[in-house]
DNA sequence: CCTTTGTCATTCGTATACAAACAAAAATTG
DNA sequence: CAATTTTTGTTTGTATACGAATGACAAAGG
């Protein structure tokens, strides 16, 4: 009773969060690409965050760039058959593998950092000042919300 | 000579726009596989957009949803193994491949709009009624951006 | 001390995602 | 019409991404 016309066919898929979050992703990946063919942008986020910490358990690591284990093992993996990381184990706890960077490994990611910045300033480039700072804003609203309960059933 | 000694340390990776955007993005595949646990997002935007266009070849399907062909063929093999998407070679085309619903892909297709919608809704709860607005507003203006020149080399 | 519970790294399976290379068919051009 | 270029679907290879299961080890509990 009383069905509303246009919203029984009123699923438009381009007017989607999902949707445009993928597209905006995309057009990321590939100015990621274009400016930084060597790396991948895990790979680099791994590189920055190792960086930063110094040495850190393969499942910290993991948390720490928003990634699964499973998915950290294989990037892992990856940078250290370049010889860009590499793993010992925790003499503290068995269980843990220590990763951190080797010097080529300190030298690449340097040798990118520039490159990194102008990616997000590519990035962020359609927008103005002001639009930039508050797209992140609210990215960073949307993110803190971990586990929340949804609106509506 | 007057270095910034904060601009020297200066990458930190969550603050940058792609960090920030994968897991915005992480937190609505989050979402949708809680809510529609049957479909995966890029198979539902194809079924949304078969419902709305009819028969369109595998490529223009693609297009359409914002796919590579070698995805949207693994995307199409998947729906048509369960028998909700089948195809048939345009007459008028020998290349082409029209892809189309099938009854029971048009029933789960209406079965889900409801849960799509939500997730939506749920994605861009932690916004304001106009935050959201400009967030869509936002993400648009930034994939319209096709192949811009970026700032500086 | 031993059992339960949790954490860590690993593996498997499935699903995007895209580059690159290919063959067949179409459209365009000379 | 013949030659070139495009388009279309396909396959291969690499890289996320995550759920689920597993075995090894650690921490806590009684």
């Amino acid at each position: 009773m009383a069905q509303p016309a246009d919203q029984a066919l009123g699923y438009r898929l381009d007017e989607q969060v999902g949707f445009l979050m993928r597209q905006a992703n995309q057009r990321h990946l590939a100015i990621f690409g274009r400016r930084i063919p060597d790396f991948t942008p895990t790979q680099f986020a791994t590189l920055a965050k190792l960086a930063e910490l110094g040495s850190v358990s393969q499942n910290d690591l993991g948390r720490q760039t928003a990634m699964d284990s499973a998915t950290m093992k294989g990037v892992i993996d990856r940078l250290a058959r370049r010889g860009l990381v590499s793993s010992r184990p925790d003499p503290s706890d068995m269980r843990r593998l220590l990763i951190g960077l080797t010097e080529a490994g300190r030298a690449a990611y340097a040798d990118h950092v520039a490159a990194a910045e102008a990616i997000s300033t590519e990035t962020l480039a359609p927008l103005s000042p002001e639009e930039r700072v508050q797209f992140l804003d609210l990215l960073r609203r949307m993110i803190a919300a971990r586990h929340s309960e949804g609106t509506n059933p």
